[in-house]
DNA sequence: ATTAAAATTTTGCGCGCGTAAATTAAGGCA
DNA sequence: TGCCTTAATTTACGCGCGCAAAATTTTAAT
């Protein structure tokens, strides 16, 4: 590297024989120089390490090259997982990922949209509370940016939404149970915090009254996020007291599934579908760590990679086009089933 | 709010009857203004919302109000939820947190410190890989900017290190095994990636013979981070064979731990300390998960909440205190015995 | 009331870069 | 070769704000 320190665009345009603004062109676009000249800043670039500085840039910019990424809570291994995928595409499309997790607090969502505002961001990757969310902040927001909803949707809000299928995913899993042993009852929160809960119960009783069987759906009381803990605690009380009905429980999502099955442990109780078993416990979502219980979870894979990817290339195709899409497109892609020993 | 948008620091002064320079002055620090020009500026604000342009901020500025976190891994939820403590620490003290995740490659974790370059952040909170890190590299940016390390320590790099102390630690559970039954046997990976594996073999070295024990180590082949399949797979493999020669087993981390534990349950092996169990596993972190493990995993608990305050207090002291002190604290917080079921 | 000292506000300037408009160079065709 | 079109480069200006120094006000002390 050279000695004399290049403090700025202009002195790195001096070191390179090229003006300055024919330097700011090659660092928005490098394609758009003529291909001398760039050859010329790529080596001027080889001797001298410079970089341009990144607020200035970005005070003049019309369109800066930052995405929003916000998750409801990056300590759940599922957004944390989502959140990791959509950070990787948008770096390798050129852009530089911003992301941010609410905590669990819907709050927090908003500050966190006011915080990205300020950042002009080109587009925003949402992960919504959904029913939790300040809707009215949200649709707000995309008046101003736009915005590829995940995970969750929100009616009309947002240009598009990609996400699983709950009708499609339950209704596999109910199958499967139904098919291969008792019909399953549904285990969720009473006040679920979670995004899709509301669709799962639904798609639960709709596949259930199609299969010909009665839904039975017990609640958890309880708020925030510590599913485990409610999964174990209240799961636990209800398995104790034989409240169920049946000897099948869908958990409404695999952390719910963890705490039950970690319950069921604890009361002696054989989970599984073999013989000598007492209960089957099946999940929703594939977590990282439903492979690992004891026994191994049954459960639907949501496809993280396909989301990810798709979300993503949904705002860049926006981007591109200039012109947001009247159509608002809802992308489903389908849960696979994971059997495992739990069910 | 007022009809007509306020565009600039300028015409918010306008309207609130103060020059722009002192209304800069109050964005940086409310109580620099005086009382009687604070009030006439948060009346402004209440009509007519403005908030400064955050890069125009930033370019002049001599220092940002940013700081930087990196992680090797947020999809750990060990990482992320010290790092989710060290991001509400920071809002809270009124800067600008940037968690940057180097997804478990060292590659990364340079370029997550040359993003934060032209971020030109106040302080970074760097916990590092270890021995995996470019640790020149390191040196190098901690020359320009504050950096405190945690969770894993570089010799003589940053200004400050704040982690667990292992030997206290490992020794901690080492002890409560030896007395309750027979002594553990060490699990851990050959390669770990883990940046304090190297610092609880040794410790669980010194402390098996300060007991009059001979310790025992098994490493598994493998790297990445995927412990709990390289916990399943190959610390199945072992107890299949019955290569421990002991009844108990300390993993090097809860994650090898869960893995362990799913193997032992596949194999019909019943962990525990009751009357009645085949065998003890231990493992090191409390790990999120593992009190939902079967059984609950008997570990040992670090200070999440403490080792990240005084992270932050560490950095921010240093930035008030203007001179870099000569000392290099290193602050360790001792671990906690969590006594579960399965050890 | 007078004045010095301290606190606060204002004046004036420049940061590093984006971008529209003006200029120049490159490429195509007869 | 000359002319024209188009692409590339340069000129000229301004963005929104931080900051040092100057001007002013307030406070404290006599």
């Amino acid at each position: 590297m050279g000695q004399p320190k290049i403090r700025n665009m202009e002195e790195f345009a001096a070191v390179s024989g090229i003006s300055r603004p024919t330097v700011s062109k090659y660092f928005n676009d490098p394609d758009s120089v003529r291909r001398s000249t760039r050859a010329k800043i790529e080596a001027a670039l080889e001797k001298h390490d410079y970089q341009p500085n990144v607020f200035a840039m970005n005070q003049n910019r019309r369109t800066t090259k930052n995405i929003g990424v916000v998750v409801p809570n990056l300590a759940d291994p599922f957004f944390s997982e989502i959140g990791r995928r959509v950070e990787l595409a948008c770096i390798d499309a050129g852009y530089s990922p911003i992301i941010l997790s609410s905590h669990g607090s819907a709050e927090m969502e908003r500050d966190n949209l006011n915080s990205l505002r300020s950042l002009k961001p080109t587009g925003v990757l949402l992960a919504p509370f959904g029913r939790m969310s300040d809707k009215d902040f949200v649709r707000d927001f995309d008046d101003d940016f736009p915005l590829v909803l995940f995970d969750a949707n929100i009616n009309d809000v947002g240009q598009a939404f990609v996400g699983t299928d709950n009708f499609q995913s339950v209704d596999l899993m109910v199958e499967y149970l139904c098919r291969s042993g008792e019909p399953p009852c549904f285990f969720e929160m009473k006040s679920p915090t979670n995004p899709n809960a509301n669709k799962r119960r639904q798609a639960y009783i709709e596949s259930m009254e199609r299969h010909g069987h009665t839904p039975r759906i017990f609640q958890a009381e309880g708020d925030g996020w510590d599913f485990e803990e409610i999964g174990s605690v209240q799961g636990g009380r209800l398995l104790s007291e034989q409240a169920f009905g049946t000897n099948t429980v869908l958990c409404s999502n695999d952390r719910l599934a963890i705490g039950m099955l970690s319950a069921a442990y604890g009361l002696g109780l054989r989970v599984g579908h073999g013989a000598g078993c007492d209960m089957r416990i099946a999940g929703h979502d594939d977590h990282p760590f439903s492979r690992y219980t004891c026994p191994p979870l049954t459960t639907i894979a949501q496809d993280y990679e396909a989301i990810a990817n798709r979300a993503v290339s949904d705002l860049f195709g926006m981007l591109n086009d200039e012109t947001w899409p009247e159509s608002r497109p809802e992308t489903l892609f389908e849960g696979r089933l994971i059997m495992r020993d739990s069910a």
